[in-house]
DNA sequence: GTCTATAAATGGATAGAC
DNA sequence: GTCTATCCATTTATAGAC
C-alpha cells in the first residue's frame, strides 16, 4: 500500500542519506552535521526529524545501507562454476568495496562513531552477508568457526591497512591473490588451490 | 638540565595524558573533553594549556606514548634463539597489546580522530617499530615489502576483528598460532616452520 | 512538511586577574 | 601556574506558526 504521501516520504529519505554519504566521504564518518546534511538537500535541520528520528537513525539507515549494498553486489556477481574460483571472485569484490569508500567501511566495519550501536534490524542485513560467506568457503570445502575467522581477518586485516595506511592506493590489496593462495594452501583439504 | 621547574612540568603532563587514557578507555578514543580531563587531574580545563597546546596535542602525545609502550614490550622480550620462535613471541605480545586497549588500537592503528595526524616526531616511534618487526621477519628468512605487508595485515585483521566483533574475547586473537602456520607455510623459504 | 525561533547544552580555546 | 569569566562556535533537538 504505498500511496503517494510515503513514496515521495521513502524518496527524500533516500536524498538525506545520499547527502550524509557525502558528507561523510569528504569530512569523515563521524565529521558531518544535522545542519550540512539539511542544507545539501535543501532544508532545514528541524525539517531532517520529519524523515529520521535522530542522527544516530541516520546512522542506522546508512548502516543498512551499506550492507545492502554489499549483498547486491554478492547477488550480481557472475556464476562461476568452481567454488574456489567464487572465492576468490568475492574476496576482490569485498576489498574493491571497502577501499572505494573509506567512511563506509569504518561505519560497516570498525567501532568509530561513539554511542552508535546497528539496530537488530540493520544488523541482520550484516549477518545475512556472513552467512553467504560462510556458504561460499563451504562449498569450496572449508568448514568450522576458526576457518572462517581467520579467513576474515585476512581479508579484512588487508582492508584496513590499506585504508588505514594508504588510501587510494593498493599496496595491501594488490596482496589479495597472495593472500588468498597462502589461506587456501593451508585451509582447503585437498589438492589445488590456485586458480587465477 | 632538567631542573626542578621542567622536571614538576613533564610529570603534570604525564599525569595529565594518564587522565586522558583513563577517559578514553572509558568512553572511546574520541568521547572525552578537556573539561574531563581537567577534572581528573584536579584542575579546570583553561589550565591544561599550560601543559598542552590543543586537544590534538595530547592526542599526538597519546599516540607517541602507545607506539614508545609497543616498544618498550618489544625490547623487554625475552631473547629467544630461533628467529622463528621469537616472530611468534611478538606476534603474541602485538596482540596482547592491542586487545587489552581498544581506545589505544584506535589511536594508534586507525584513522578514527577526525583531522587528527601524528607529528613527525611521533610518527618517527611508529617507524622505528615497524623497522623492527621488519628486521625480525628478516632473520627469520622472510624478505620483502609484499612478505611485510601481508603479515601486517594478517596479525593485525586477527586484532581489529577481535576487538571490532568480540572485544574482550578470545575468538580471533586465539587463532594466532594456526594464522602463523599458514603464514610461514607460504613465506619460509625452506622447511620447519612449525614450532611451538 | 517546512519553516523560524530557540532551547539547552557542549565544545575548544583565550584574556586577564591573582 | 591556576583561576574565573567568557567568547564564540556548534551541536542535537523541540515548539509552534504557517
Amino acid at each position: 500500500m504505498p500511496d503517494r504521501r510515503t513514496e515521495r516520504h521513502e524518496q527524500t529519505r533516500e536524498e538525506i542519506l545520499t547527502a550524509a554519504w557525502g558528507l561523510a566521504r569528504g569530512q569523515g564518518v563521524t565529521g558531518w552535521t544535522l545542519r550540512e546534511v539539511a542544507q545539501a538537500v535543501g532544508m532545514r535541520a528541524p525539517s531532517l526529524y520529519v524523515y529520521f528520528a535522530s542522527k544516530d537513525a541516520i546512522y542506522d539507515a546508512m548502516f543498512a545501507q551499506g550492507y545492502r549494498e554489499l549483498a547486491a553486489r554478492l547477488a550480481a556477481m557472475p556464476e562461476l562454476d568452481d567454488p574456489v574460483d567464487r572465492l576468490r571472485a568475492g574476496a576482490r569484490m569485498f576489498l574493491d568495496f571497502v577501499v572505494e569508500d573509506i567512511a563506509r567501511h569504518q561505519l560497516l566495519f570498525l567501532p568509530v562513531v561513539p554511542g552508535f550501536e546497528p539496530s537488530s534490524g540493520s544488523y541482520a542485513v550484516a549477518e545475512q552477508v556472513l552467512e553467504e560467506l560462510r556458504s561460499v568457503l563451504l562449498e569450496a570445502g572449508i568448514d568450522g568457526q576458526s576457518s572462517l575467522d581467520l579467513y576474515t581477518a585476512l581479508i579484512s586485516g588487508l582492508a584496513t591497512q590499506q585504508v588505514s595506511n594508504e588510501p587510494g592506493g593498493t599496496r595491501w590489496i594488490g596482496l589479495v591473490d597472495q593472500a588468498l593462495d597462502m589461506y587456501l594452501a593451508s585451509e582447503l583439504p585437498a589438492s589445488d588451490a590456485r586458480h587465477r
